[in-house]
DNA sequence: TTTAGTGTCATAATACACTATGACACTATT
DNA sequence: AATAGTGTCATAGTGTATTATGACACTAAA
């Protein structure tokens, strides 16, 4: 994991974490590195980790069991779809629509993000 | 101007300038508000806001005339054009379009997006 | 019971964004 | 010449993210 200059650590290994569970490379039940081990691996303090932990415990995501370590909570891929969701259409979205406007981008210009857009349109399962 | 959380102030500060600039609001030529003037208006400190000229500065887009004030740059617009076009591609839309992939959004979804989108298909000045 | 692995808490140190403030050089105007 | 408005620089203080490190409670397995 490389870390973006601009944005907390913390809330960088907490938007990893979450895509790691979007994408289905963590599912839920299953148990995550632990504290020191991921915070070893891409070489972070501890707290830090710990910090990103609990953020995501607190959001319903992760579940703790004492002396075990963190797990993908059971419910943690709808929750996350909703809190994602929204956090996109509140936050993310609006400033890029206005970023279109202001460089005056079409079509032709955003062709792979169409094209992503419309092979979502084909999907049978909305939801899961 | 609100601040976010999770950027850095004098940041929000210059990405603020140069909307005024892509938007018209400031032209080429035009003096913009002294750093004690503007700091004052948005509450922050002097240093704060002569960091975002500073930096605004060093990307060309505004030019300094000694114990007179910052102006907007002649080359303003399409400098930024240049630099904000390409932030946009590298740096914005590849997560962006990812986050749709992984939320499984549809046309539906980002109907007003695409509206955008198609809007500037049919504009007839692509640059000016 | 011992050992190793978990999370958790506390403390101190470092780095940096931001603030607060004063001083100075330059420019335009009176 | 005086004044007010510009940017600029320096200094010190504050808040907070991050690091570094040690200690402790809990759990599982040897």
């Amino acid at each position: 994991m490389d870390f973006s200059e601009h944005k907390n650590i913390f809330l960088q290994i907490r938007d990893w974490m979450v895509d790691q569970i979007l994408t289905g490379k963590l599912q839920p039940g299953d148990k995550i590195p632990s504290v020191r081990e991921l915070a070893a691996d891409i070489e972070v303090n501890r707290n830090t980790v710990m910090r990103s932990y609990a953020l995501l415990e607190e959001e319903g995501i992760l579940e703790n069991k004492r002396g075990i370590g963190f797990f993908v909570s059971l419910g943690a891929k709808s929750t996350l779809l909703n809190i994602q969701r929204k956090e996109f259409f509140l936050e993310v979205l609006p400033p890029i629509i206005h970023q279109i406007q202001v460089l005056n981008l079409n079509s032709g210009d955003l062709e792979s993000l169409l094209t992503v857009i419309h092979s979502n349109d084909n999907k049978y399962e909305k939801e899961q």
